[in-house]
Formats: C-alpha cells, structure tokens, sequence
DNA sequence: CCAAATGGTACTAAATTGGTTCTAATTGGC
DNA sequence: GCCAATTAGAACCAATTTAGTACCATTTGG
C-alpha cells in the first residue's frame, strides 16, 4: 500500500527523539516512555538500528543506546534500510532481480526502477537534523518529541532517573 | 515495506498493454492471456481502473474495456489511486489527519508528509505513454507487452480472435 | 433467447506485520 | 561476588492485509 511499515515509523521516532541531545544516552524503557511506546517494540526497533550500526549500544546495567554518528549524516533513508527487511524498491520486479521470464528489455521494470530510485534519492536528502528542526518551542528534557500516541496501551510511567 | 500492492503491479502491466495501441477495445481474457495472468485477477483489476475512470468498459457481448484517455495523459500516480485504496501517504499519519494527540506542530509529521509529496510528484511525472516507449522490436499484435509471469498457474490458452 | 462480456459482492486462504514473551549475556554497584 | 538493570536474540502468537476465487446479476450483439 505504499507504506512503510510501523517499525519504520517508530523508528524514525526513535531515531528523532535521540537526536534532540544527540550525545546522550538513552534506554530502551525512557525512550518508550517519552514517545508512549510499548518498551518491547521500542527495543525491537533499537535491536535493529543497533545491528545496522545507526546507533551503539552500551550493555550492562546502566546501559543504554547512542546515536552512532552525527544527526546530519544519518538520512530518512538509512532507518528505512535497518527496519525494512526486504530490499529497497517499490515493485518486487524492481527489487530483485530474476523473477521474470521476460526481464530483459522489459521497459516496465527499468521504469519501476528509475521511479524507485528518485523515491530512493528524496528518502536520502532527508537527515535526522532535518527532523528535529523546531518550529515550536520545546526546551524541556525527555519531552514527548512529537510522537504519535496511538492504539498502544497506557504505559507504567516509570520516569527513569536521568 | 515500501512496496505498491501486487493489485497495483499488475494495473501497471494492463495499462501498459493496452496503451500499445491505445484505441483498441480489449477484452479481459485477452489481457490476462497476453500478460499470463489469471482472468479473474485482471477482471478484478479493470473494474477497479473503470470505477476510477481510467478505462471505459464496454458491456455485452463483444464487449471489452479501452483507455479512456490518452497515455500521454494517463500518470503512474493515477493507478496508484485507483488500485491502492488508502489515502496517499507514506505514513499513516501523513496520509490521514486526526490520528495523533502531538499532531500539531509535529515536526516529523510535516516532515513525511513532504516526503510523501516527493514521492506523489515521482508517479505523477512519468505517464504511461512512457511505459511503451520501447528500446528493442516489438512489433508483434497482443505480444506479451513485457509481463511479469511469477507465480500464476498455467492458463488455459484460449487466445480469442480478434 | 442465448452466449459472451462486464459489474459487484463476498468469501477463503495465505502472507505479512505487530507486538509479546522468554531466556541468555553483559556490566555497574553494593 | 552477587544482584539488579539492561541489552541480545530467537521464537511465537494474534491481528491485519492482501491475493485470488467464486458466484450471481446485468448488459448486449447476433
């Protein structure tokens, strides 16, 4: 449906939320709290921007996740590569190549490739800085970044010491 | 997963076909047969493509569906809209208002709902005039305009005179 | 009036996604 | 050295979405 996935979604909240202080630390449980996520989704998505090396993570107690490198070098593009699984491109054709009996010279496919690729290129030019360029005041810490509070279930608020 | 829905896909390829020769008449079967899909699937398809009035529909005997514009006229975007029945929007918040209680002045909102337009002028640019546009021979009636054939069972093939 | 088409609805099965749970591993602090 | 906090990873279940099919009604040419 021409969607990303909600992972990605809360990725891209996940992702903002850090790059309000992009040299703190935050934890799974605090990040949850502060967008009005479910911590095991939150962590999920943190597994895997973590794995795809967009932020660090610390172990042990008193652990937690960084941003792995500046919010100006980190694009739209590059959270959507860490929580979509399936190879980038709008068509299954488009993606992956192989599939069909008559891909040589089958305009229809280099065509879903040219569009998926300008698609690629506006998912690049938007960075993380972009993100969290504010328009409103919003000085306060751990301030719910803007999240969308939606069809998750009230949450034990349990403000971890910051 | 960032992906138009397979219905979508296979409006592309009807499309395409039938912009080979824009003012022919073309039956269902036909298409299906031409671009080895099911009948029943490409039925489903151009009713979905009249109702948005993207083709005419000839009912009857000897009946059949036609562009109803030219390709030159006739987007990508405009398939997208006819087969994808959610509102555009890469996000469900972008695409849908009202869902989120940081609605206003959420930065990430505006900012997928510019990416989202990024997109939206991608599929609008490229109309279906250039789907046909050929590099290699091609000249053969009813050849299969470059289809996709992945996982559909054998047909029957029943090619109707024409 | 019959055959060949499209129109519309509804259903079923399969695939995908979302979210949770459980267990293991790591590490700081008492 | 142990306990508590925290991440790692896999597996699992439920809900949603999608794909494809089936069925019946309607239209119309011959």
């Amino acid at each position: 449906m021409l969607r990303i996935s909600k992972l990605t979604d809360y990725g891209t909240l996940v992702m903002t939320h850090m790059a309000v202080f992009p040299d703190r630390q935050y934890s799974a449980n605090e990040i949850a709290t502060a967008l009005s996520l479910g911590v095991p989704t939150v962590s999920k998505v943190l597994k895997a921007l973590t794995r795809h090396g967009l932020v660090t993570s610390i172990r042990g107690s008193r652990g937690g996740y960084a941003l792995s490198r500046l919010p100006e070098q980190i694009t739209i593009a590059d959270i959507v590569d860490a929580l979509e699984d399936q190879p980038f491109g709008l068509t299954e054709c488009s993606a992956t190549a192989g599939l069909c009996n008559y891909e040589d010279g089958c305009l229809i496919r280099t065509n879903w490739q040219r569009i998926s690729q300008i698609v690629r290129h506006a998912l690049e030019e938007v960075r993380l800085a972009d993100m969290v360029r504010r328009n409103m005041p919003n000085r306060k810490i751990a301030a719910p970044l803007q999240a969308r509070a939606i069809k998750q279930p009230p949450m034990v608020v349990k403000r971890p010491a910051q």
